[in-house]
DNA sequence: CAGCTACCCATACGTAAGTATAGTATGTTA
DNA sequence: TAACATACTATACTTACGTATGGGTAGCTG
């Protein structure tokens, strides 16, 4: 049975098991792995280990407790996911200016969600967006995304090769990238005009003292 | 710690443990191991399990069913760091009301170095401090120190048993908790009243979207 | 269209299993 | 001798957690 060849979600609960087991040393619940998987409701997770049980590739003792464990030789394909759960912290952003990569490899230990959905973090510079609660020196997490919902903050890069986090909006013809901050002005892009979308903000993180 | 320099009995459970383990994939019930070991009673092996985890040799999540391992060394030094990055989130605080503790254990995987401190993490509720950017909805992670200096945020308990994060002041004769909010007098608390400082404030963590 | 798979949701019930509390007995060491 | 560690026993309580039962939607295929 190739994992690839499985339905999406048999295939997220399969790798959820592995990744919990490994984290733990002990199994997950079927409610731990609902909750991993954003799901409010344990049955869900019961369906598709039955389902998976089906196809050979996981086994529990009916009605014991956390007996449930992948079977077969998938185990050793969870520690190629363990590297990717933290967040590589790239830089510093500031309107009008490039983003500024950091030359040591930085990271940003934060929720392993992030890391693996391949966010990166960058360090911000400025108030643009100050009346948004995001401060000078704090780290935003990044979702790689290259488009975006209006209303979203967005890392976007100019044509002049600078980069700028705003809020994002689509608008007649263009797009307006829109500060929270009332001394700035939005950027507006014209539709023709280059206008890449590195990622959205998903996470601030900032250090108090 | 030497395995045969165990008293002779608790050397037989860490072995039953290891063996059981392996046997069924998954972790062995107390039960399970006193019916191993020719024993009636649970109770038994509760008792040496107790042992074993005092002299680092194994582990379990108090209260979860069949979390028991064997941790080794290497394991011993992983789990100890894994154990410690995480940042336990115990509840939600908002001004004038006790500490609203959550039910289910969840934690804040944020940078190692608050969970070595022993921090733990508040999720905001209300808009006390939001002129120093802290949202409703944000996360807290407070540091646990009996007192703070000037100007540091807290989580002060209250002799009514409230609890509330905000400005430390020490002022002469009392003490200021200050909000930021324009809206919000500051609290002041007689130095003959009892003021119980928590801790102190030392990241904020905050999901986007 | 019907049937099937995939995927989500809910409540209720019953057993699994840890823990609390308490006890006795034996061996070792200061 | 006393204190402590080791090792066994019991019952009762409480929470953990799997399962039963039931509902729904969406997409695909014959």
């Amino acid at each position: 049975m190739d994992i690839d060849s499985l339905p999406p979600r048999q295939k997220d609960v399969l790798k959820a098991i592995l990744h919990l087991t490994n984290k733990h040393g002990y199994a997950p619940t079927l409610a731990e792995l609902a909750k991993a998987l954003g799901l409010k409701n344990r049955m869900t997770i019961h369906q598709h280990v039955v389902a998976l049980k089906n196809k050979g590739l996981v086994k529990w003792e009916p009605g014991l407790n956390r007996s449930l464990r992948v079977i077969g030789d998938h185990e050793l394909e969870d520690m190629q996911e363990e590297e990717q759960t933290r967040v590589p912290l790239i830089g510093t952003i500031a309107a009008g200016r490039p983003i500024d990569a950091f030359e040591n490899k930085e990271y940003l230990d934060v929720d392993s969600s992030y890391g693996e959905k391949g966010c990166f973090a960058l360090k911000i510079k400025g108030d643009s967006m100050i009346e948004d609660g995001i401060y000078d020196g704090d780290f935003v997490i990044v979702k790689p995304t290259p488009t975006a919902s209006n209303g979203e903050i967005v890392v976007a890069l100019l044509q002049d090769g600078t980069a700028t986090l705003k809020r994002f909006y689509k608008e007649k013809g263009r797009y307006r990238l829109q500060p929270a901050n009332a001394d700035m002005e939005p950027i507006y892009v014209d539709g023709k005009q280059k206008l890449t979308i590195q990622g959205t903000a998903v996470a601030l993180f900032r250090k108090l003292s």
